[in-house]
This record gives C-alpha cells, sequence and structure tokens, in this order.
DNA sequence: ACGGTAATTGACCGATCGGTCAGCTTCTGC
DNA sequence: GCAGAAGCTGACCGATCGGTCAATTACCGT
C-alpha cells in the first residue's frame, strides 16, 4: 500500500468527505445540511457517504470528535497545572493555538451545542466547554467573572469563524497576527489578577 | 372590537405563532425549525401558520424584523451622536438593554447570519451588524481593536442567550444583574480613550 | 488470469419538508 | 336571522430528507 509519507498517497475519500461535512455543518449548520449537499460538495454520491460513515450523526462524530479530543486534553493539563496567572498566560495561548487550528469544530460545537443536544458527541463537547468555564471561574466568582469568561469563548469563537463578515474591509489576515490579537483580548478578559477593578 | 388596553382582550393567534416561531428559530435554528413543530408548539395546525403568515420566510420576518429595526434605530443615533467616550458609554448602555430585550431575535440574527445569507430580512440585519463594526472600529482600527469588537458583540449576545449553559450553576440571575456585568465588560472591550495599552 | 474484497453507485423506502386548497366553524355588521 | 368575512383545519401535493440494498466497478494478492 502506498500509505508512504513521502509519496502524497491518493486521498482517502473519507477524509475528503469528513472535511466537506465538517465545512457544511460549521456553515449552515447540522441539521440543514443534507448527506446529498455533503457528498455534492466533496464529488461523490449519497451512497458512498454512507458507506463510509454509517450515519449523519457518525459524520458529525467523525468531524468533530477529534477537535473535542483535544480540548479536553487542554482541559485536564491546565487543571493539573494549576490556576497561576502564568499557568492562565499559557493555556490562553495554548487555546487560541487550539481555536487556529480547530475553527470549524469548535465554531459547531460551540454554536449548535444546545439546539443539539441529545447526541453523545455534543453531550461530550458541552460537557468539556463546562469543564472550561469552571476550571478558568473561580467558585466565588462575581458574575461579571463568569460573564466575562462567556463573552471571551464565545466571542473569540465566533469572531475566528464568521467575523471576516465584521472585519473592515475583507483583506486576508494573517493567522499570525490574528493569533496575538486574540491573545491579548483574551488576557484582558480572563486575567483577573492583574489588578483591574471590576467596574 | 375588543383591543381596549385595560380588558386583556383574547391573546393574538398570530403574536403566538409569532413568539412560538422566534424560540424555534433562536434555539434549534431556521432552516431545522419546521412549520410543524413553530404550530405544535403554540397549540395550532401548521395550515394555521401559514394562514397568518405567508410562508416560512414572512414568519421569519415577522420574528426578528422588528428587533432589527430598533437596532438600525440604535445605530442611527450613535452616529449622529458623535464617537466621544461619553457617547460611547451611553451607546453601550443602549445596546446592553437592546440586547436584554430582543435577545432572541439578536442571537437568531447574528447565530445564522451567514448560514440565511440570501434571505431579505437577515440580509438587512447584516448590513447593520456591519455598519454597526464600522461606527465603533474606528477605519484605521488595529486588528485587535477590530477583534475586540467581534468578540463583544458575539460574546455578549452568546452569553445572554445560551451562555446558562456556562454560569457556574443553575440559579436565576437577576435581569438588572446581568445588566450591569454585561455593560462593564463591554465596556472594558470598547472604550478604547481610557488609555490601556493594546498589548 | 482469477477470486475476493473494498469502493462506489442508482434505485428505492417511509417520513417529513414547505406550501396549496377546499371546506368547516365562528364571529360580526346589518 | 342571515350573509359574509375571518379564523382554522385536514387532506393533499411534489420535493427532499436519512437510510437500506443489490448490483457494478476497481483493485488486490496469488
Amino acid at each position: 500500500m502506498p500509505s508512504d509519507a513521502s509519496v502524497p498517497s491518493r486521498v482517502r475519500a473519507s477524509d475528503e468527505l469528513r472535511q466537506a461535512a465538517l465545512e457544511q455543518f460549521a456553515t449552515v449548520g447540522f441539521a440543514a445540511s443534507s448527506l446529498q449537499q455533503i457528498a455534492d460538495h466533496a464529488g461523490y454520491s449519497k451512497s458512498s457517504v454512507l458507506y463510509h460513515y454509517a450515519s449523519k450523526e457518525a459524520l458529525l462524530e467523525a468531524a468533530i470528535g477529534p477537535s473535542i479530543d483535544l480540548l479536553e486534553t487542554l482541559l485536564g493539563d491546565f487543571v493539573a497545572g494549576g490556576r497561576s496567572a502564568a499557568a492562565q498566560a499559557v493555556f490562553i495561548e495554548r487555546f487560541v493555538d487550539f481555536l487556529l487550528g480547530n475553527r470549524l469544530a469548535v465554531h459547531t460545537f460551540v454554536n449548535q451545542g444546545q439546539s443539539l443536544r441529545g447526541l453523545p458527541v455534543i453531550e461530550r463537547a458541552n460537557t468539556a466547554i463546562q469543564g472550561l468555564a469552571d476550571s478558568i471561574c473561580a467558585d466565588d466568582a462575581s458574575l461579571a467573572e463568569q460573564m466575562r469568561f462567556g463573552v471571551a469563548l464565545a466571542g473569540a469563537t465566533y469572531t475566528l469563524v464568521a467575523g471576516a463578515t465584521f472585519l473592515v474591509g475583507d483583506q486576508q489576515v494573517a493567522d499570525a497576527d490574528v493569533r496575538d490579537a486574540l491573545i491579548s483580548v483574551l488576557s484582558e478578559l480572563l486575567l483577573t489578577a492583574d489588578g483591574r477593578p471590576t467596574r
């Protein structure tokens, strides 16, 4: 089999279908994405989609599951590493890199996490997000602190994926610049130990 | 006709249907909402929905159109009133009140503004949002400034509507407290004239 | 060359979609 | 009391949904 890394090998159909599905799920939503659209977009037939993935739900699992795994790992490391300001700063960088590398998947399960309640993979995502909130917010956090977390997570996610709508003009922005700007904004929102008054 | 304000009058069917539709659109998405579900939720038949509203799209227009009108008015006043720090602070308060009073509608057209592109009422919403971004961000705003706006708008919206997921515990929080906390966070994000360094 | 497995597809299924229409009830002005 | 408008509904339409299945094609080791 030509699975050598130097040889491009044949692009695997399952990967193409998974990628096409992820794009559809993120842009038009899971419920509004049809297997026919996904198949057309990837250049296959609807039957081929159901050959590689047992169901539409299994396709969602394949599309966003790995990203949820990464998030869980990220969260586990952060919880294990303490909550000092330095640790939080490191976490923010890792979190932003995670967002940048998993924009479509994150957008999918953050944006549709409530409407798709009931799907196991979505429940897993919601649990991870809740854990994220709990680990960043101290238990006795003020409402403003909790609000800061919600604004930061949702805002960063939305800005990355759909944000092109809001950016003045439509020029391409380098990921590295976006990374820096996002880390800056998130640091302002999440680092609460810098003596800034709550209001 | 019993349209006297002192008498509760009969609850208008079209209002019940519009409210049920708005809740469905916001929670499960426009495309994933069926007229049958909306009708069931409001206690009518699907035919009744199509009697009061010519189409599913017309129902969306009725559900979120008025909120878009309010946003356009808000934006127009802000543009006409100058961009001083004081004016921005006033605008933020008005904007938060708008969010609190139109959570479902705002969540609908912000969250689905891209996937529903093509529907006239959604185009109107997207135009208003773009205008909002342009009027808050100076033309020469840095990427971090633009990012701040995106995070603020999307984050505030998401936190208000779906945010119950993230708030520690599930106790009911008074709207007034949410208002104060949200104004505090948005002020930090949007008021750039306080000498806080960009990084 | 050949047998077997993986990959792909069109035909088809019941269910549901948005939408139309005719008919039935309820209310209202006269 | 009665005509007519308004409100409401079930039956029905073509299209599309997610999913099944049998048949066909492409590829493989031997």
